[in-house]
DNA sequence: TGAACATATGAACAATTGCTCAGATATAAG
DNA sequence: CTTATATCTGAGCAATTGTTCATATGTTCA
């Protein structure tokens, strides 16, 4: 199969992106699972403390603590102490807009 | 820990929309890979069959395959015949759309 | 019809993921 | 200091995922 040249250069330039590629889906599974979208949901209401996160959520505060450390170590979330709580808010509006972006996928 | 009503009321929506939110992470799930990010991408520019896809990607034909599957039974891809060729596109400019609005984020 | 090419499919397997459980750490209040 | 509350962490495990390999299906052309 003999490439056209319009098609040669787009594969090119995907193969000298690997990389960014690669980033774009790790970005994207940090949405790919129905517990941390709700929590990042969640989070563009309010900002919101672990326990009040795990609350709505089926599944124990060990859980949601891990997932909030997976969205923290990429930057989508940032947390300040008050008291014994620690407060969960998204970093950026970003996430808002990726979400928004994929929900009018979802209900059109 | 008590819940102000208004970190209630959020709660209370994510609940009842639990659906959409799990179909949202089922979405950006079929991002969430970089062969299929690729192939996505590559397809935003042109129309391609699959051996010209496994040739940008260090996949073998069957992987590529078994991805575009899972691509098509999504609705994100579809395909005509031509020859001997399956051509694969995009369904929609969705996908574009999504992946312009991660990108964003990645190139800040 | 038979050979060559393009694609699809199913089984098998390693790697990754998300959860639970048990226990550690940190803060506040008595 | 001790207890209670909130959160974090690491080990272990079941489920899911992406790939390869072998093979099947479908198309073209001689």
């Amino acid at each position: 199969m003999e490439n056209t040249s319009a098609i040669s250069k787009i594969q090119d330039a995907i193969t000298r992106n690997s990389e960014l590629f690669e980033s774009l889906a790790q970005l994207y599974k940090l949405f790919a699972d129905a517990s941390r979208v709700k929590i990042l949901v969640a989070l563009t209401q309010s900002e919101m403390c672990v326990s009040e996160i795990s609350e709505f959520l089926s599944i124990t505060q060990s859980a949601v603590s891990h997932q909030l450390r997976i969205l923290k170590s990429s930057n989508l979330v940032k947390t300040r102490r008050d008291g014994k709580n620690i407060i969960y808010s998204l970093t950026d509006n970003h996430v808002r807009t990726i979400i928004d972006c994929g929900m009018e996928h979802i209900t059109e």
